[in-house]
Order: C-alpha cells, then sequence, then structure tokens
DNA sequence: CTGTTAGCGCGTTCAT
DNA sequence: ATGAACGCGCTAACAG
C-alpha cells in the first residue's frame, strides 16, 4: 500500500497538505487539492486506520461484549448496534462471554487493549470484579444493554420487563387464571429479577392457591423440577421468563403429555420466529432487541461527545417498552374443557 | 494508561527489556525480569494494541462481513467465526451488507483501512469489481462463506447444497411425489443455484407432471406468483430453498387455507429452531452455519500462517455436510388423503 | 494558503 | 544479558 508520503511526492505538496485534503480540515487551493486526489488516485492511496488511531488516539471503533451470541435475541441486539454503529461511522469489534465471568473479563482486556471508544456489554451474572471497577472507571465509557440494573454507575438500556410482566399477568388473571407455574430461572439476572418482581406485583404469593415459582441456575435441577410439578396437575397457565426457559418448559410438558393450550395455557418472553405460522402460536412479550442495540450505540455516542467537552454527567437509563403478543397458547385455554 | 516507558523507568530497565519481557522474544535475568513484571502490576500497564499493529505491521484481527445479518443461519455463522478467533487469539471485526453490493464495498474498504489480517465474506449476489479484484489480489487473504462457486480465486468454505436437495429430492420422489412446487428464489445466489441444481439432478423437468419451479428476485412478485400456483392445486409438496422462502411459502399456503401435511407435504432448507416443538414439525436440511464459521478461520489461519512463509498454494474449497431433518411435514402427508 | 517537525507507543536492529 | 535509537504512517502545532 502506498502511504502518504508517496501521495505528496507525487502531488508536490507536503504529507500534511494531503492529510488536510484527506480530513477536510483546512482550506486547500483548488488546483493543488486537485493534485493531490489525482496522486491519491494514482496510486490508490488509501489512509491506514491504524496509524490514525495512534496519532488521534481514539480509534473510531466500539466494542461489543454479549453473553450468549446464541440466543436469537442477543443476535438481534447484535443486529441493531452493527447497523447503528456503521451508521455513525464507527467499527465494531464483536465478542462473546457465553455466560462466563472470566471469558468476559478476558473479551473486556482484548477491548480496551484495541483502544475502542467505548464498550456496550450484555453482561454475564456474576461479572469479575476487573470488571465492575472498568465499568464504573467511565473511561472509556460503557453502556450497558439488555442487562440493567438500578445504582448502575453508566448509562443503560433495557426494557420495562417488569412493567410487561405485570401487563402479561394481570391479562391473564383477568382471563380467569389463579394457579400459576412460573418459570423464572436465573434471578441473578436482571431481567429475570425484574421479570418475577413484576409477576409478584399482581399475582397471588407463592402457596396462595396452587402458584409456583421455579427459580434456579441450573438447567439439569430446572427441567426436573418442572416435570415433577407439571406432574401434579396443579396449574392452568405456564409463564416462561424467558425463550431458553420456556423452550423446556415446552419439552417436559411434551413429555408429560399436555398440550397448549387444551390442558394448560402458555406464555413467554422473547418468544420464537414466526411463530404465528406454527401450531400453538404463543402468547409472548417481544423484546424490541434491534431497536435496544440501536439505542445503546445512540447512548454510548452522547456521552462520547460529551466526554470531549462537558463535565462528566450522571448516568441515564433507557427502557424500551416490549409489545405483549397475544396468541391462542393463552387466549383459546378454556377453563370448563381442561376441567374435564 | 501507563505506557511501556513508565513501566521501563520503576524497573530501571531499558523499554526494550520490558519489550523482551512481554513478548518472551528473547532471554532476561529472572531478577530483572521480576523487576519489571513487578513494574507492570504496579503501573496496571497493558500493552497497546495500537502501537503494537502499528510497528509489527498486523492486527492480529480479521473481519467479517455477513450479507444479512438478520438471518437465524447467519448469526450462527458469525457466533462460530467469533468463536474460533476468539480461541486463536484473533479480534473479530463485524460488517453486515444487507444484501446490498454498495454497502459490501464500503465494509470491505473500511476492514481494509484498519488494515484486519484477513476477511471472511459471505457475499451479496452481484459484488462490486472493487470486492471481486480485492478478493482475487490475495492480500489479505479472504475466504468465501456460505456463497461458495466454481473457479472462485481463494479458499471457501460453504454446505454441500446440491447433494443435500438431491438427497431430500429423491426420498420424497420415493414417497411417491412427483408435483413439486420449487420456491427457489433469488438464484444469482449460489447456495440456491446449489439447490435448485440438486433437484434438477434427480426431480422432473417443469412441464413434467405438474412440477413447478419458481424463482424470482423479488419477495412480492413471487409472493403473487406463489399464490397463484397454489390456488391450482396441482402440487403434492413444496420445497422451500431457504427459510425466508419458507416463510413466505407457509404465508401463503396459510391464506390459500392449505394445511400440512394434510393437504400438501413441505420442506425446507435452514429450518426454523425447535421446530419439533411445534406443529407442523417442518422437513429440513439444517446447515452446520456455527461449523462453517468455524472452519472459515481454520482455513484463513491456515493461509495467514503459510503466506508468511511458503508460496501461495492454490484455492481450497470445503463443503461441510448438511443434515437432512425429517418430519412429519413431509413424512406423514397422505397421498389418498390429499386426493379426497 | 502551505510546509516543517515532533511525536503517538511500541518492536527491533545494532551496539555494548 | 541489556540499552540506545530509529521508524511504522499519520495528525497537529507552529511557522512562514
Amino acid at each position: 500500500m502506498a502511504t502518504i508520503v508517496e501521495v505528496a511526492q507525487l502531488a508536490r505538496v507536503s504529507t500534511s497538505t494531503v492529510s488536510h485534503v484527506l480530513n477536510g480540515t483546512r482550506k486547500v487551493e483548488p488546483k493543488t487539492r486537485k493534485r493531490v486526489l489525482d496522486a491519491i488516485e494514482k496510486t490508490g492511496y488509501r489512509q491506514d486506520a491504524v496509524a490514525r488511531a495512534m496519532r488521534r488516539s481514539r480509534t473510531d471503533s466500539i466494542g461489543l461484549v454479549v453473553s450468549d451470541a446464541g440466543e436469537p435475541a442477543f443476535a438481534e441486539m447484535v443486529h441493531g448496534v452493527e447497523h447503528a454503529a456503521t451508521e455513525q461511522g464507527l467499527t465494531l469489534l464483536l465478542a462473546n462471554s457465553a455466560e462466563d465471568a472470566d471469558r468476559e473479563a478476558r473479551a473486556v482486556r482484548t477491548l480496551l487493549t484495541r483502544r475502542v471508544d467505548g464498550l456496550i456489554l450484555a453482561r454475564c451474572p456474576l461479572s469479575t470484579v476487573e470488571v465492575e471497577q472498568q465499568v464504573a472507571s467511565g473511561s472509556p465509557p460503557v453502556v450497558l444493554l439488555d442487562r440493567v440494573y438500578d445504582g448502575a454507575p453508566c448509562d443503560q438500556v433495557g426494557a420495562d420487563n417488569r412493567e410487561s410482566m405485570r401487563r402479561l399477568a394481570e391479562h391473564l388473571l383477568a382471563a380467569g387464571h389463579r394457579d400459576f407455574l412460573v418459570v423464572a430461572g436465573d434471578t441473578r439476572v436482571p431481567t429475570l429479577t425484574e421479570r418475577l418482581a413484576g409477576f409478584r406485583d399482581v399475582a397471588p404469593r407463592d402457596g396462595d392457591d396452587a402458584t409456583t415459582v421455579l427459580e434456579g441456575t441450573d438447567p439439569v435441577q430446572l427441567r426436573a423440577d418442572l416435570a415433577r410439578v407439571l406432574a401434579r396437575r396443579e396449574h392452568t397457565c405456564v409463564i416462561a421468563a424467558s425463550s431458553p426457559l420456556a423452550v423446556v418448559a415446552l419439552e417436559c410438558l411434551r413429555e408429560e403429555g399436555m398440550q397448549v393450550p387444551r390442558d394448560i395455557a402458555f406464555a413467554t418472553f422473547d418468544g420464537f420466529d414466526h411463530s404465528d405460522l406454527f401450531q400453538p402460536p404463543i402468547t409472548t412479550v417481544r423484546q424490541p432487541a434491534f431497536d435496544m442495540g440501536v439505542a445503546a450505540v445512540g447512548m454510548l455516542l452522547e456521552r462520547l461527545q460529551s466526554s470531549r467537552s462537558e463535565r462528566p454527567s450522571s448516568p441515564r437509563t433507557t427502557r424500551l417498552q416490549q409489545r405483549l403478543e397475544l396468541r391462542a397458547s393463552s387466549e383459546d385455554f378454556d377453563f370448563a374443557v381442561a376441567r374435564d
């Protein structure tokens, strides 16, 4: 590759003039400007972003660490982040922690080493203190994505999990359900904590009626618990707090020979793509995952711009609204039929 | 951040010694080595990958451009690439072309500007000549992913689309199907060309029996054609050549009031996650998308290593086998019932 | 309006 | 076994 020096020589100007033409950073006589442009054309020169980053001490890149790249919801967030980043002229460096704190820490270190201008983190349940401190330090700025919490020392973008679960549960209560089986999952994850809280806000306590809440970190254990509880046939409605949990629940239901919605109503968060093309169509609280990614980049960008001028402002939290998609899995449940 | 100079001063050694300790690139007296390590610890020093890349003229990073980050299959490839890259100590720069040649070209330019050591491309149907030339140039090395073709000037990783479609069609023929409706889609995309070719290898021509092949770039047009053809009720089996095409086809079937597999058999490529939890379970030729991503990184790495020593070897193509997952959508079709 | 020059932080000769 | 010094390619401050 040609360097800026060769271009300068060919155009009989200094390297600084070439640089200024390239970046539009000061006035250049149209004639010399043309000479430079021609020389660039002739040599096939392209700026070297590495050298440029070195000199300007910014890379025009951001890092994204997701905790489970396999989940469709996270894939959509990645997509949204990529889209917005490209739109802003930022390059995206992607890493995956696979829900593991050490991998997450390594990923963050790598990205810092590469001097990303900012960081977007969908963290795993228990980050290392190293990562916590890095987030708190504020440089580079960090935006927490999806897994947000009160009192975080940085900007964050999440969904209105608690409110959405409340809406869902209220809807189901109004339909007559009292005996819920809530598959809450790993409630160390803020998203799942919030969803469970939303349920508790409006629904009967455990022990009242036959409502049961199943928490748990270990999927194998969870599956066993689920099978045991379902076998009792006490519930009229299953609520899964996330899509992986829904998969486990649906598998258990099938093994128990229970059909949705004939034998039991069903609802979940996150949901399945094209759900309405298949039976049963599943009632879902859908995350605006793509938009959350976009919003995270927006926040990061504002933070970057303000950090170059004003004094640091306080952390902000944005919650995007989720959409309650009512479908047959809950709507077509019939109490009379199910009692038979 | 502390620099190597501060570490050197604190340890009372030269920067070069620090560098050698860091990279293990020459013998260092255990005592001085310890002093250096302590100084690193004390200052919280971390190598600057930007400066390092500048000096070594390699970045230990690779670029990935996918053509549709929204598709689950591509998301899985991204996941695989990320996984393998991290494992090899490479950082992943991600871009999305959204099936648009200009965006693809921009993405490639950006990544080259960033001096990625190599490039993985799942290209859009008609790349710009600029991209073609870049691929052909061989530096940095490129691996084509998913959308591969004969005579490509570089390494590539794809799936055995033609053979898999052959297996699928043969299976359906053996089951008694003769009147196929093949939703082939945009056959400028090599993947879809190959799948159609596989069908043609073993199945009746258009016009023989009632077999119909629907090609087309425009989804709206395709949908209209599909509706028109389905209305004739001539076919016993729909084959969708990709998952987006399957979505369109299933929607049309629903609008036509046709049920799978009662009225018509159905099979697709790529498929839907957790398909067997829902009705109808769809017969699918499933891509090993994650593994394809991993394989692409592997190929790229070999190419990088060999390019640093031997002379360039000829392009290689790897085809991973797809899995034929037979399910009720095709297996439970009953010719006798359908005729009524 | 344009040119000269000093680094950004590191790895790497070449000396010692 | 260690250090001094140069330069990767670029931008920005200063000078004219």
